[in-house]
DNA sequence: ATCGTATACGGTATCAATACCGTATAACCA
DNA sequence: TGGTTATACGGTATTGATACCGTATACGAT
């Protein structure tokens, strides 16, 4: 076998981002990323439904439907979703799939899987740095984000200088360029 | 050769999102999403130096170091940039990247590359804007984007206004915000 | 040829953001 | 019970952002 088979092979198992391939929403096989973000060992996903993957069995069946259409007219598909670890904490993730069999888009489907800073710590936002970062993210300053939720700018101040600690940003700016997508975890 | 790599190797090639392989900013290997959303033929790309998918020598220069002391850290590093297609048209990635080799980051690097779809209904950008919206991005302030790129302040301040107006936001913490949300094209 | 735009730079004025100092209450956790 | 964190607010000092004023060159389109 070629010296060209065996790097994609290397390049699909270290890649950056989590992805996997699965025959009727059964894992074939997976990468590194795929397994760490979801919190298992991989070998204990190899053959396993996608069904353990996320939150409910409705959310299940909900995503095996939306992405049929747009499969079998471009033979790829991409949206945000969630999925769930093995702990249980929900990840959101952009979604991408292209298919093998545009006929059968499930029968041979090939994923990728990048997880949403935003929703990643989501859990670990306060409701109070949710309303925050809203504003902030319409462009507000903090005076008319104190009006909004009827506080003093000060307390909007303390808690923006709070999202620069946690998101370890030099200023509100690049805190809203990395609210979107997952920055490498450690 | 087992079965499992040549699934592996098969799973890298038609993945939804572009990847590739360098070995000290030369591509080594890059699969079928890599090359059409740039614009080439595979067989064209393999060997070449990363400078031609980058819109110029400066740029190239750039994100050669914001990447580094991350990846000898962490392993791993993402943000948004600007590629070049083959015709000459920018477009613009969330990228990551995973170096097999923490010591000498690019001696062995595997990248992933999402497009991302911004202001396609509406301005697009110059060469001047994307630099300085990069620097934004990461957070630096005026002075900081003028002395690396080689301009007064005050010429990025008028960047800075003209990104403002055509995006039509209030400032720049909206604008980057924007940018982020934007949705991935496929 | 004139118009519009991007580029590049200078000055000034004002407001916002950020970083400190401080106090205080409430909740939770070991 | 003390330690930590989130919340909420006040003051002050410095830096940055934004909006104006101006000039100038370059380039492409009408």
């Amino acid at each position: 076998m070629d010296d060209f088979t065996r790097k994609m092979a290397q390049a699909f198992d270290a890649a950056p981002i989590g992805m996997a391939v699965s025959h009727h929403r059964v894992l074939g096989i997976c990468n590194t990323s795929f397994a760490e973000m979801l919190g298992y060992d991989r070998p204990d996903l190899l053959g396993q439904s996608f069904r353990i993957l996320y939150p409910s069995h409705a959310e299940f069946d909900r995503v095996r439907d939306i992405g049929l259409k747009a499969m079998e007219e471009h033979g790829s598909y991409s949206d945000e979703r969630m999925m769930r670890r093995k702990d249980g904490v929900p990840v959101w993730c952009r979604f991408r799939a292209r298919t093998l069999t545009p006929d059968d888009p499930l029968a041979h489907l090939i994923m990728s899987f990048a997880p949403i800073r935003d929703q990643l710590d989501g859990a670990q936002l306060t409701k109070r740095e949710r309303e925050v970062l809203s504003g902030l993210s319409r462009g507000l300053t903090s005076k008319e984000i104190g009006r909004e939720l009827g506080l003093s700018p000060r307390t909007i101040e303390d808690v923006r200088a709070r999202l620069l600690r946690k998101f370890e940003v030099k200023n509100t700016s690049e805190l809203l360029s990395r609210m979107s997508y997952a920055r490498p975890t450690n």
